[in-house]
DNA sequence: ATGAAAGCGCTAACAA
DNA sequence: TTGTTAGCGCTTTCAT
């Protein structure tokens, strides 16, 4: 119950008999440059010691037009029921770095609600302006105000690409066309001769990079790409797995943990056996991370995602020209050893 | 390439013709008692809105006014690897409630210090300055960081018990006491009439609640509490376990996961039937919801603590009074099942 | 009903 | 080598 309120550099400059710059260089440690002889700066941190100061935040932010807030925005809850949830390896990754660059970060969770009392002004997409920038994850990047956001110079980086192609909103994606590539020569390479891709239609736009990746590679190796089968994973029974193998693929390219389950499913019902008969790969990345999935899968470095998205932010706010950048990062395939050669029945 | 400044209250007050005081007024939802004319209120916010204005936290802090920003710091990752983390359930209450209360969280991760454990002060900045409140997680806290931010007067919720009892911080925690009375009931009902309380001496002054609330059970209902076995899981061999059910207890009450474990292997290997033998009850919570334990266990109301800590410190914000409050929430005994009436043998 | 002005704690340009 | 001063964006008291 002594002295309630916190000492400033005021009351430092005082107790040390100097003037308030000359508190303010000690203590941000440029008396070299300023000039501040070895005595006064003595004087001046032992005064700070004794009163116990620490700097107010806020007014160097205030003064510095920085506040080392940096906003995360998602489009579903941050923190979500499920604990394996997919955005949360780019989260430890956000954090680590953040944490590393002395960034604090704002969940901007008041403007989920859009219903909210605050007024509209306030609310809505307007309060991330409060932070220097700021991290969109999520799929559906839809948004227009995120594009004025953007366009009005607010530095944002989209972790995967935004839905709409915009040259000025800088990403950190997965480099799919890469991984791929990759993928659609390790399966040449055992043999395959014949593949089919299979997904949902109307998420080829947010897809088309794997799509055109899988083309490529086709093209590149002299392989039959046939034509992609775009189904409900719901639709996939023995019949049609049976009817795939007859028509002489010997591998599968599925976009989603739901088409790979489903199809692997129904191999089984079928007696067709995978991956002798058919060769699995599996686009999407198991929600949950410890699980065992009986296909060969793209792993998509989540940690690595996050950690470099923050890192281009970070860069971001000291230099605008970044804005444009894309970071691709390359992804890895995985669990190899589920794929196989094509058996010889299929020769 | 329009603007690339952020509005202040200036600009709008330009655009609108007003004066930057009556900006603040109607942006802070004030004009009633400042007496704003309905007209000038739709011309601020008019123009706010289209120059896509949001407040300097920064400048607010400093001035004194609210942020709507939370603190959020714990002493270990916010985000853990481990995604069952023990925080998760908490935090998904912190988001709930700060969503309704139309407030959002920020996580003080720039506090990390280059170890594991983090510091509220860290290099001097005290971060937290730019909230309105914090909430703080974590077991081991740092009492001294806690005593200090509550003495200058801000707002601050801990969720459980500090290590080291203090009136002026408001905390949420859970009635441990109450719940060990109800639990030494249930197993004095069950006809049990001698207990082993086991847990780890060093641990006692955190937990002193649990220990306590047993041995006034025991006091009611005229079991003998014994004297308790401060002992290492590590050390819980089989013939403890013998030995234990040898001198004529029937039921333990295991502080931790670890000794719960112990003991329930260790009885296995000794050829001791549980709960045919021995009841067991674990203090601890599983750290995976999902997860089955063979054992009795309490459950404490994680995601409903998360809400009243917000809960707690939106009112402390307002009223500082609430300062030493503390908010008590009942656990609930979990997995009864697993008890038994103690074996005729031991009669 | 609205405006002018002071000042929160800090940094940096400029004086002495 | 040290001091003076302006101002970051905001809230609030006091005048009008």
């Amino acid at each position: 119950m002594t002295k309630a309120s916190k000492p400033s550099q005021k009351d430092i400059a005082i107790a040390a008999g100097v003037s308030q710059a000359t508190v303010s260089f000690v203590l941000t440690h440029r008396s070299v440059e300023n000039g501040i002889s070895h005595d006064t700066q003595r004087r001046v941190e032992e005064a700070a010691q004794r009163l116990g100061y620490s700097p107010n935040v806020a007014a160097q932010s205030l003064r510095g037009g920085r506040t080392g807030l940096i906003g995360v925005h998602t489009y579903e809850r941050i923190f979500p029921a499920s604990p394996d949830h997919y955005y949360h390896q780019f989260l430890i990754g956000l954090e680590e770095e953040a944490s590393s660059l002395g960034l604090d970060l704002v969940l901007f969770t008041s403007a989920q609600r859009s219903t909210s009392s605050r007024s509209v002004f306030e609310g809505g997409h307007n309060r991330m302006r409060l932070a220097d920038g700021a991290v969109i994850l999520g799929a559906r990047k839809n948004d227009d105000e995120l594009q004025r956001l953007a366009d009005e110079g607010f530095p944002i980086v989209s972790v995967g690409r935004p839905s709409r192609p915009n040259p000025r909103i800088a990403s950190v994606r997965a480099d799919y066309r890469s991984v791929l590539l990759t993928t659609v020569d390790q399966l040449a390479e055992l043999g395959h001769r014949r593949i089919l891709y299979t997904g949902h239609i109307e998420r080829l736009p947010a897809r088309t990079e794997r799509f055109e990746g899988y083309l490529e590679g086709c093209d590149r190796r002299g392989i039959d790409a046939g034509a992609p089968a775009w189904t409900d994973p719901m639709s996939i029974r023995g019949q049609w797995v049976a009817d795939v193998v007859r028509s002489g693929v010997t591998a599968i390219v599925a976009e989603t943990t739901a088409h790979a389950h489903a199809i692997h499913t129904a191999a089984l019902a079928a007696g067709v056996h995978t991956p002798a008969d058919l060769s699995l790969v599996c686009l999407d990345v198991s929600s949950n991370p410890g699980d065992f999935v009986p296909w060969s899968h793209i792993v998509v470095p989540r940690y690595e995602m996050g950690r470099r998205a923050l890192h281009l932010l970070h860069r971001l706010l000291d230099d605008p020209s970044v804005a444009g950048r894309v970071d691709s990062l390359a992804c890895e395939p995985a669990h190899l050893s589920t794929l196989a050669a094509p058996s010889s029945a299929a020769a």
